[in-house]
DNA sequence: CATTGATGATACTTAATTGTCTCATTCAAG
DNA sequence: CTTGAATGAGACAATTAAGTATCATCAATG
């Protein structure tokens, strides 16, 4: 059962942080139905609790990303894969937002560092393939995909807005914004 | 010269915050170069130091936004302006969105709700002038408006853009997407 | 010059939380 | 039935931060 436990454990972690970023060991182990000396049997400590998780989030977002990149032939479309699977798996690392201790571990914090740079690589290659407008500077195209997914990941928890349907939205917004005005469809060229 | 203190530790407090959410009185303290005891001779405890800085910003984004709906003609205007008017205060309320504690506090939680529950009730006005896509929903529209206000308060904060810069690019983004496709422009009714 | 109000520094108490330890219990495997 | 591993419960120490109280200092003001 040690295993199962331990996933007990982080899950219940996951829902009582996204709660409270503050959550205390207490709260934890009252989530997962376990004794708090449980938790520590099997994390060190609440910090190794909170990085075991962020790392399991991570990790997680790698590998669905890692797949959309492997199925798309072309950068745009590894983009459009990429956002719809890491809004399919947004439940599992929407405390990382909230968790202001985080970024005092440095692994966590660089790799927080090391996929918002890979997606700014994307950005540029799909930028590249002519698909992002020039005008836009490529730190916000960042920024702003960023936060649509944030926006998503919390319609989904929020229970505002299906999985499915959020994932398709957060593309369609990128593609063509809110507006229902004609752009005019000529550009001049990158 | 005790009005200036109390503003001093404020901005002091916003700033220490939005670096470190669980920033304890002594780094505020330190921050706005006060002794501790001075940050409990302006402010009845720390949640009150807190509830007093979340009031501040809700009274100023409130403010602005008064501003720019009686400056605005339309509702689709007002929308625009409205979200200018957000950026350009967003650093007075960024620390918000990762203070933990805020949400115990009835009255600005309230707050947060009652703003969110103006900006859905004019995106629905702006819905009924046209501007919006009728296959969105509301509570998308809602979302992705937010979330990209946060991501350019962000990319502000980080010196990333410039704040007008950043202001342009919500609304242009909002119109138009990121993307350079043209779209079918025609569509179906309201 | 004397007074008053605000401040800085510091000691102190209190409450909450973390992390350790021990002991009894349970449950599954041999 | 026995054994051992995992657990629950709870006692305990150590740490940290909040909040209070006191005293000396400093600057403005009359």
């Amino acid at each position: 059962m040690a295993l199962a436990t331990r996933e007990r454990i982080l899950e219940a972690a996951g829902r009582a942080l996204t709660r409270s970023p503050n959550a205390t060991v207490d709260q934890i182990a009252a989530e997962a139905r376990v004794g708090r000396a449980t938790v520590f049997r099997h994390f060190e400590s609440r910090a190794g609790l909170l990085k075991a998780l962020a790392e399991r989030a991570i990790d997680e977002t790698d590998r669905v990303a890692r797949e959309a990149v492997a199925q798309a032939c072309t950068a745009t479309d590894a983009l459009r894969l990429v956002t719809r699977a890491i809004v399919g798996v947004g439940e599992s690392y929407r405390f990382l937002g909230s968790a202001p201790e985080l970024d005092d571990e440095p692994e966590i914090a660089g790799a927080y560092q090391r996929q918002m740079s890979e997606l700014a690589d994307l950005v540029k290659a799909v930028r590249r393939e002519g698909f992002i407008r020039p005008d836009l500077p490529t730190a916000w195209v960042v920024a702003s995909i960023d936060g649509l997914i944030w926006a998503a990941c919390r319609a989904v928890g929020d229970g505002e807005l299906g999985a499915v349907q959020a994932q398709d939205l957060v593309w369609d917004t990128i593609k063509k914004g809110l507006s229902n005005e004609k752009v005019s469809g000529f550009r001049d060229g990158q």
